[in-house]
DNA sequence: AAAAATTCATTCGTATACAAATGGATTTTG
DNA sequence: CAAAATCCATTTGTATACGAATGAATTTTT
């Protein structure tokens, strides 16, 4: 009984979660094609360090939208490329800190080169004003 | 040094990514506000499987957007609550039939009438113009 | 200052995601 | 028709995601 008369009916692909997971994938294909060599969650992770220098593992979590389990090992794993380094706050010992290592930076200033490739090939398929709609409604959204 | 005058900086706060990753947290979250009892990606495939009756996995999964690795897991996941069943095709014995339970079915028109609010409060920040224009954007982007 | 609440990092468990490899079934080609 | 190519489902391995629980450190309250 698949049927409900047209409009009220379900229709998962014009539903915005399932549009936002399809643009998604198409984005981290792009980016993979271009960037092989890092997650595009690493990626984020480098790009925020390298903006701030030195900054908690939480708040790098925060400030990038991951949650704490996640950016653990996000950190544990750029650590393990000698992306960064942490250590103890010695303000605070809970605190870990997290800083971009000279490798790291360097590797971010080449990566964001592709990075920019990756967000114009991302909205490729639209115009000047369009992509900026797209992304004003996107930051309404969130 | 991050800074590199302004306008040619990486900002990873502006890229399309980043933004397609925080709506769709955002959207997730309203997902399993509204919808606790299944992931959105199970109700996703359930949807889909409602919809057409009977299918392949690959070919479920190919509707959905999905791997054949994930798909597989998912349909697992609904075989074991009961939402769903599997057979060997006998026209063709790679494939492997899945259909929706009657139960599963039930479950889907329940949860359907959840899934219209939680695509509403998604898109509750933006008017109806905009929502249209956000899904037409979407759509071209994938 | 002591108790209560909060914050931090970690761990555990479950669920996507997807690349790559595998082996069996079917189709296509030469 | 036989070989090659393709398709199907599965398995393995790695990397997010995130809820929930834990214990240590710090802050807030009283």
């Amino acid at each position: 009984m698949p049927d409900q008369s047209k409009d009220t009916a379900y229709k998962l692909d014009n539903q915005i979660g399932f549009l936002l997971r399809r643009a998604t994938q198409r984005h981290l294909a792009i980016f993979y094609d271009h960037l092989p060599d890092v997650t595009s969650t690493q990626f984020a992770a480098l790009a925020k360090l390298c903006e701030v220098e030195h900054i908690s593992q939480n708040e790098l979590g925060r400030r990038i939208a991951m949650d704490a389990a996640t950016v653990k090992g996000v950190v544990d794993r750029l650590r393990a490329r000698g992306f960064a380094e942490t250590k103890k706050d010695p303000q605070d010992q809970r605190r870990l800190l997290v800083t971009p290592t000279i490798k790291g930076q360097s590797a971010f200033a080449e990566y964001s080169k592709a990075a920019f490739t990756i967000t114009r090939e991302t909205l490729s398929p639209l115009n000047e004003t369009e992509a900026r709609q797209l992304l004003t409604l996107l930051l309404k959204l969130s």
